[in-house]
RNA sequence: AGAGGAGUGGCAGAGUGGUCGAUUGCGGCGGUCUUGAAAACCGUUGAACCGCGAGGUUCCGGGGGUUCGAAUCCCUCCUCCUCUGCCA
């Protein structure tokens, strides 16, 4: 969530950052925060008055009490009981005033990014780079993936719609090779680039999703293990990012890289259209996540980095890609910035987004309590990032749509020490 | 899952109702000495919030309670260790 010192320090810069994601009337959302939190201060000044005189008394009442004063002690002990009822209401208020505006801060999603444009929706996106000419398929090679993996028995929804439901498919013989290839690939590559890997547990508690925001909105894109209050992750972005929740580290610390490899749980409630046969949405599908905690100053310098890593991986796969910066209506809720990198699938004609790669500047760290130790000692919230580092499915149908002839589908070069095979044919 | 034990500052580890935010050691930082370094010695070293400041409040796994006063007593939850059981 914002800081309210942030939003005091530049009240302004604030709403027109806000305006961008299409808020109505930022400036009275935080106008009222800026209010409560006066009305916070002012309770906590009068509490810690109360509380201050209380343990005065007490401490008196201990002098006493050794040089054996009973009788005084008693007096002042009498006295003592409307501080403490005081300090009681006080507290409730104080609670009360807190959590009005916690769960208004909830409510207001981060400010954008001075580059980022406003926006309605994905159509206002801005292509900031595009890679690779756009395969042109002849006709009679020219299946979509879903047709292909049929053809060629790599993938199965009826076998997966029986055991589980629609969404979570069965990759079978060089089908669940090409997912184990992948992953390895992009595994190495990632490390290759410094991150450290890790294997994060799948399901998450209450805390570790509010911290990095996927509560309290978005509980309902998230499947719920409820006899265990427990959520199964939608992106390895929850659990590697909350590895650092609560954590004080140094500045000689930063940056941290982690790269994990999960499973992504999705409900995709209300999201299932024209567009997503196939691979092309699921319910249950595997990522490479690239997770960096960095000093405030060089986030937007890693961002770069880090998304300049996924178009590596891309170019090393031969796919054709593009590069959008998403405009404020399109941006999640947390993000700062957020570059979209979509493949173009030959069969499909469509472009794929295949990665998110987004800062969050303090968004999480301030829930996530995430600070660090700068040069002059001083304790600051850290910048988070994240990105997909891939997403397969997506990768799986470009791969196969892009690569289709009469001889089969080609995999890839740098993939042929991860496979074990040449062709799927 | 059952029985027992334990959770204290970056780490180790004292503290069982009254100046305890906490003895001490290690580590870190600063200094003395040294050509430089090590050793030795001296000093310093937790966090959050409020306040212009002086200063104040809170924090000893989390939450709640008892008390004028809680790291210390009570309740509850969590985590870890040991033993027993079960299991990939």
């Amino acid at each position: 969530m914002l800081q309210v010192n942030q939003i005091r320090a530049d009240f302004d810069q604030a709403c027109i950052g806000l305006k961008k994601r299409n808020l109505e009337n930022p400036e009275d959302l935080l106008r009222q925060v800026l209010l409560l939190d006066d009305q916070r201060k002012k309770i906590q000044m009068d509490r810690d008055n109360f509380q201050a005189e209380s343990n005065n008394m007490a401490r008196e009442i201990g002098q006493l009490m050794r040089t054996g004063k009973k009788d005084e002690a008693e007096k002042i002990k009498e006295k003592t009981a409307s501080l403490k009822s005081k300090v009681k209401l006080l507290e409730e208020e104080y609670n009360e005033v807190e959590n009005t505006l916690t769960q208004l801060l909830y409510t207001i999603p981060n400010i954008p990014h001075h580059s980022v444009k406003p926006g309605n929706s994905a159509e206002d996106n801005e292509e900031v780079l595009q890679h690779g000419s756009l395969p042109v398929l002849d006709h009679k090679h020219k299946l979509p993936h879903w047709d292909l993996i049929k053809k060629y028995d790599i993938v199965d929804f009826e076998l997966g719609a029986k055991i589980t439901g629609a969404g979570f498919p069965v990759y079978k013989g060089k089908g669940a090779k090409l997912q184990r290839g992948l992953i390895n690939f992009f595994l190495e590559e990632a490390e290759k680039a410094g991150y450290e890997e890790v294997q994060p547990p799948i399901l998450i508690n209450e805390e570790s999703g509010y911290a990095t925001g996927q509560l309290p909105d978005k509980e309902g894109q998230m499947y719920l293990a409820a006899e265990d209050g427990l959520y199964l992750i939608p992106t390895a972005e929850v659990p590697i990012t909350n590895m650092y929740r609560n954590e004080l580290l140094s500045a000689a610390e930063l940056p941290k890289k982690n790269v994990g490899y999960t499973p992504c749980f999705r409900r995709e409630a209300g999201s299932w259209g024209a567009h997503v046969r196939g691979l092309n949405r699921l319910h249950q599908f595997d990522k490479v996540e690239i997770v960096q905690i960095t000093h405030p100053e060089h986030s937007y310098q890693t961002l770069d980095t880090m998304s300049l890593h996924v178009q590596g991986l891309l170019q090393k796969l031969g796919l054709p890609f593009r590069v959008l910066r998403l405009c404020g209506g399109d941006m999640g809720f947390t993000a700062a910035l957020t570059y979209d990198l979509e493949v173009f699938s030959a069969a499909q004609e469509r472009w794929l987004e295949v990665s998110s790669v987004s800062n969050f500047e303090t968004y999480q760290s301030n829930r996530l309590k995430l600070r660090f130790k700068n040069e002059s000692k001083k304790t600051l919230l850290a910048h988070t990032l994240n990105g997909s580092a891939l997403a397969l499915p997506r990768i799986i149908a470009a791969l196969l749509e892009n690569n289709q002839s009469e001889k089969g589908i080609r995999m890839p070069e740098v993939l042929l020490p991860y496979l074990g095979f040449e062709w799927i044919s």
